[in-house]
DNA sequence: CATATTTACAACCAAATGGTTGACTATTAA
DNA sequence: TTAATAGTCAACCATTTGGTTGTAAATATG
């Protein structure tokens, strides 16, 4: 199980690593797209498109819902989630936002917002 | 610029999506480690191991000191608090945790939270 | 000095990646 | 029925990736 949670980050992090990708998942972030209006933006052949689509799936980050000839893809966001989990593990090495919220929620009246 | 940070995410993801490096950054959270006992509990060649180590320096994620034939590693956590920037984008699609908290804080008598 | 240790580097290899084109299926429209 | 549209699939190609081994450099130790 655990394998196999590991391996699911490999491809998500894989299917990040590329800014085509990204692109995509950024315009179905606003709604569903079909195949064709996901790949329209890019300088490359809808073969090609259609594969980092398919990549998405496989990294579980697209659904897909055929009606007759249109294909539509939708996010799904867990994986990123997951992938999110992941790299909060390593907060505490970049980042006191936390702890400063918990600050303040124990100290309201001393606010560091005003310091920066 | 905006390349450049493109570009960026694109190494920094890439280099996330393999369970060897993600192991090494977990050991480096934890304190300096050298190249030896980075590559120690892994199943491969020191050679191979250190490709691994100049994957994560590309992507800027681990910085190495030399001092004689040691080269000591650590993390640099920059280039995660980026990618997670990135992935946070997406956070009101799967998690809707900032929002109660903006609404709590807002109007603390109306807190959610009983209601699921 | 000679030798062992730590690491990098180069050459090589198999597999995966990201792109192409061309042929094909399925569906819709004329 | 014929033609256009939406998309996949297979074959192919160049490049990258993740591993190997062997060699070499620099440093430490006997």
């Amino acid at each position: 199980m655990v394998e196999h949670t590991q391996s699911r980050l490999d491809v998500v992090f894989r299917a990040l690593s590329d800014q085509t990708r990204r692109s995509m998942l950024a315009r179905l972030a606003k709604g569903e797209q079909t195949v064709g209006e996901l790949a329209a933006p890019h300088k490359m052949s809808l073969a090609a498109a259609s594969k980092h689509i398919q990549t998405l799936e496989r990294a579980g980050l697209v659904r897909r819902t055929v009606r007759g000839r249109i294909h539509y893809c939708r996010i799904d966001p867990r994986p990123l989630a997951r992938a999110d989990d992941w790299l909060r593990g390593y907060e505490r090495l970049w980042d006191t936002r936390i702890e400063r919220l918990a600050e303040l929620l124990r100290h309201p009246e001393n606010n560091p917002s005003d310091s920066e």
